[in-house]
DNA sequence: GCGCGCCACTTTTTT
DNA sequence: AGTGGCGCGC
């Protein structure tokens, strides 16, 4: 049955949650007179006129566009803890989806810190955390064995790998990492192996591996990431009494950057929501999703954004809210992010303000190379930090690719500024980590062949490929894992696969009754790594992990609790982890699987191992990337890591053609917008002082490029910018009030965006002058190597000139005049 | 079975 | 340039 729904400025339609009591008082004060909400609610307070009535909504499907800065979370939180606070909902009624675990905590925080409940029992996760929940308490349903392990990306790939050599799959034809790009692409769409159309034989080739990789799963009992969530939405969408149960649950869904959901995302929360009859769909609870349409950034990885049109069509979504009001940035950088992103179409229709005054100019420079950019952002931060503007901590540098980051961090590194750098590697996906888990994961499940082969012959111990190819072969033959393979087959106990088998069941009976600290130690220990890593000349790093593994394992169990979800508990002052009655929560004493937290059966009641919940979340959070947080230092990090994180001095660097935006996505329209909506999401990151630079050289992959700067600062307000790049000699730069800078602004475009015929003079006579080179554009040149090509284009010049140059034979080149030997051809 | 050296690769990333 | 994977030689 659907709820009546009416929209009144926001203000408080109460009569729509009949008879809800409202314990604070909501009932007898604000109404639509817009009587004013602070002394009645303290929650509400200082909220906006659109956050209130995104907070205050009536039941119903609703559609928060909220732009960047505009209190999203906020608005997230508060919307839940007044739904709680007034009764309207129970916190085993409330469902809150997110993509990252950092989002997922930082909800659990705010809103511990809002209301004085337990946030256990509440559906507050990401949507692989509450698919790992689902598959838990119905695994019999789901057809899995109760301690699945999931495989990360790493752990896919190589599964995947060792499939193709099983079957003799050319590898030069089917890449794995392409295998498990499609697999995971199948998976994103919906779709199982019989589903997949095929209508060539390599496409028919990749369902069959598809398939097969299935099967591997299935017998080995682990599950990816993909798969967490499409056979939790089977789960749902196959068995009636589990989905009428969830619906009827959970009266309130709540979506987090809704912009980022897949296919499948989106499909799963329909069936969380309600069922489809007659082309229709009808619901019992509320959907409330939040996002932005212009910081959709994530569409190479399936993030589809017109999950929003369907959304708001399909769910005959009839309240939607933007949330424009920015309290984040000056305006400078605010019309700046809001110039730029003008220039996509197919917007929602979104424009960020604030009441903040202009602030500082956007700054702009320009470097001669790489390392002249890095040097220069090093120069100004450490004047900055001098300057007493702002601690290290709140300037972050920004780029578009991780490959820039290293010349910033050298220079950096060699100022002796402190600076943590985000992305890369994350702890639970060391080498040595994996390793350590692998052992933990045959304690659990001797049938994972993944973890198997990780650490047969590691530490090494005699077992090469050869030996490891029989018994694969031996297992196949015989439909079983390679666990198995090594005890059916007689005469392998005194091998050294036989020692190895006995060595993980000798650990399994050792650990037995041991606490998790004691597991981990023992297997660390026995297994040898700790030796191997010992004498290892770079293994102090790796022994120091393998600590910090315990240390984890040991807060994992005082934190979470094992046998319980991975869903931080609130404690009190001392300490004490914050309860609630089962009957508060509002749970169903007769329906078993209401009870159900995350990692326990819901008809048995069955828990996981904490072992096994200990692997779950590794899994799930594959933990921070570096230690020294909480330091006061610069932070680096790609601009899709930035999301959601601001700063009050922001650097983007790189800011060139092919760089940003990347010639990777600049052939099609919607890749440029992408890239657009990248550079979006850059800007909106800095609070106070925003500055972005290009260079005109760049080392990339050991090449010397010539960048042309990125066609984005064109779409910039000039009135809000500042050309800060010095006079100087012999480079073709300028100074910003220059008319050769206009000349250089404006030149004209050539097909590749690059400007052409811009001659630029130096300012001053160069010191060293190199021989004038004579060429124009349009010449016809001789390369000893290349051949005759045809001048494209010239940019800077004496020893820094260069030109493009198109050659028949070998495509389009920037070439060195300096270097390159080039003669004109009369 | 192990280790060295060569070759190919290189957008963005969370779970 | 730097890394990871693979193949060859010991």
């Amino acid at each position: 049955m659907r709820q009546p729904r009416s929209y009144n400025g926001g203000m408080l339609p109460h009569d729509l949650f009949s008879g809800a009591p409202a314990p604070f008082g909501t009932g007898n004060g604000a109404g639509a007179t817009g009587v004013s909400s602070q002394a009645v609610q303290p929650l509400l307070q200082n909220l906006n006129p659109e956050q209130l009535a995104a907070v205050t909504l009536p039941a119903g499907h609703a559609l928060i566009l909220a732009g960047a800065g505009s209190g999203k979370t906020r608005v997230l939180t508060t919307r839940i803890a007044w739904l709680l606070q007034n009764g309207l909902a129970t916190p085993g009624g409330i469902l809150a989806v997110t993509f990252t675990n950092k989002a997922a905590k930082e909800m659990l925080t705010r809103l511990s810190a809002m209301l004085p409940i337990n946030v256990r029992g509440m559906w507050i996760g990401t949507f692989h955390g509450l698919c790992n929940r689902l598959l838990r308490a119905h695994h019999k349903l789901a057809g899995l064995p109760q301690a699945f392990q999931i495989l990360d990306t790493q752990d896919q790939l190589s599964a995947i790998k060792r499939l193709c050599k099983q079957f003799n799959v050319d590898e030069e034809r089917f890449p794995p990492k392409q295998l498990a790009y499609f697999i995971a692409g199948c998976k994103e769409e919906g779709m199982r192996p019989r589903d997949v159309p095929a209508h060539d034989a390599d496409t028919r080739k990749k369902v069959e591996l598809y398939q097969l990789y299935e099967e591997q799963c299935q017998r080995e009992g682990v599950v990816d990431f993909g798969e967490l969530m499409l056979r939790s939405f089977e789960l749902l969408r196959d068995n009636d009494p589990v989905r009428a149960h969830y619906q009827r649950r959970f009266a309130h869904i709540l979506v987090d950057e809704f912009q980022d959901t897949n296919k499948l995302q989106y499909a799963w929360l329909k069936q969380m929501a309600g069922d489809v009859v007659d082309g229709c769909l009808h619901t019992q609870g509320s959907v409330l999703a939040v996002g932005d349409d212009d910081q959709s950034i994530y569409a190479f990885r399936g993030a589809r954004v017109g999950n929003m049109q369907d959304f708001v069509r399909e769910f005959d979504v009839q309240h939607q809210i933007k949330l424009e009001q920015n309290y984040r940035s000056y305006s400078n950088i605010l019309d700046s992010a809001n110039a730029l992103i003008s220039h996509n179409s197919r917007r929602l229709g979104k424009n960020l303000r604030t009441t903040q005054g202009p602030g500082e100019p956007v700054r702009i420079y320009e470097a001669n190379s790489d390392l002249a950019e890095a040097q220069w952002m090093v120069d100004e931060i450490k004047q900055l930090v001098r300057d007493g503007e702002m601690p290290r901590k709140e300037i972050a540098v920004l780029y578009r690719s991780n490959a820039q980051s290293r010349v910033i961090e050298s220079a950096l590194f060699n100022a002796s500024v402190p600076y943590r750098v985000y992305g890369g590697l994350r702890f639970f996906e060391r080498a040595e980590i994996k390793h350590a888990l692998a052992y933990l994961r045959l304690l659990e499940n001797p049938h994972d062949d993944t973890s198997f082969l990780r650490v047969v012959n590691f530490p090494p111990r005699g077992i090469g490929a050869r030996t490891l190819e029989v018994l694969q072969d031996a297992a196949r033959s015989s439909g079983c894992s390679l666990h198995d393979a090594v005890s059916a087959v007689p005469g392998k106990a005194g091998t050294n696969l036989g020692a190895f088998v006995a060595l993980v069941q000798v650990l399994r009976e050792q650990t037995q009754g041991q606490n998790l600290r004691g597991i981990i130690g023992q297997v660390l220990e026995s297994s040898g790594l700790l030796e191997h890593y010992r004498h290892e000349k770079e293994g102090a790093d790796r022994l120091e992990n393998l600590d910090e593994l315990i240390n984890a394992a040991e807060s994992f169990v005082t934190q979470e609790g094992f046998g319980r979800d991975a869903v931080a508990l609130p404690l009190d002052e001392h300490g004490n982890a914050l309860t609630q009655s089962p009957a508060s929560q509002g749970l169903d004493p007769d329906a078993p699987m209401l009870n159900a937290p995350g990692n326990v059966d819901a008809d048995t009641g069955e828990t996981l191992s904490p072992l096994a919940a200990f692997l779950t979340h590794a899994a799930l959070e594959a933990g921070d990337n570096q230690a020294q947080a909480g330091q006061d230092a610069v932070q680096l990090m790609t601009v899709h890591a930035s999301k959601g994180l601001e700063f009050d001095c922001v650097f983007i660097g790189g800011m060139e053609e092919g760089l940003f935006p990347h010639e990777n996505s600049m052939s099609d329209r919607d890749g440029l917008e992408e890239e657009r909506r990248l550079m979006y999401v850059a800007i909106t990151r800095a609070r106070k002082r925003l500055y972005l630079s290009h260079s005109q050289t760049r080392m990339l992959h050991g090449q010397t490029r010539y960048n042309v700067k990125s066609r984005f600062f064109d779409e910039l307000p000039e009135e809000a910018l500042k050309w800060i790049t010095p006079r100087q000699a012999g480079f073709g730069s300028f100074a910003p009030d220059s008319g050769a800078a206009r000349a250089y602004q404006s030149g004209a475009r050539g097909q590749f965006g690059f400007k052409t015929e811009v001659f630029a003079s130096p300012p001053v006579p160069p010191v060293k002058a190199a021989p004038g080179h004579g060429l124009r554009v349009g010449l016809a040149v001789f390369h000893t190597k290349f051949g005759e090509g045809k001048v494209l284009a010239i940019e800077g010049a004496d020893a820094d000139a260069r030109a493009q140059v198109h050659f028949p034979r070998h495509g389009t080149k920037w070439l060195a005049l300096s270097v390159a030997k080039l003669t004109i051809v009369e």
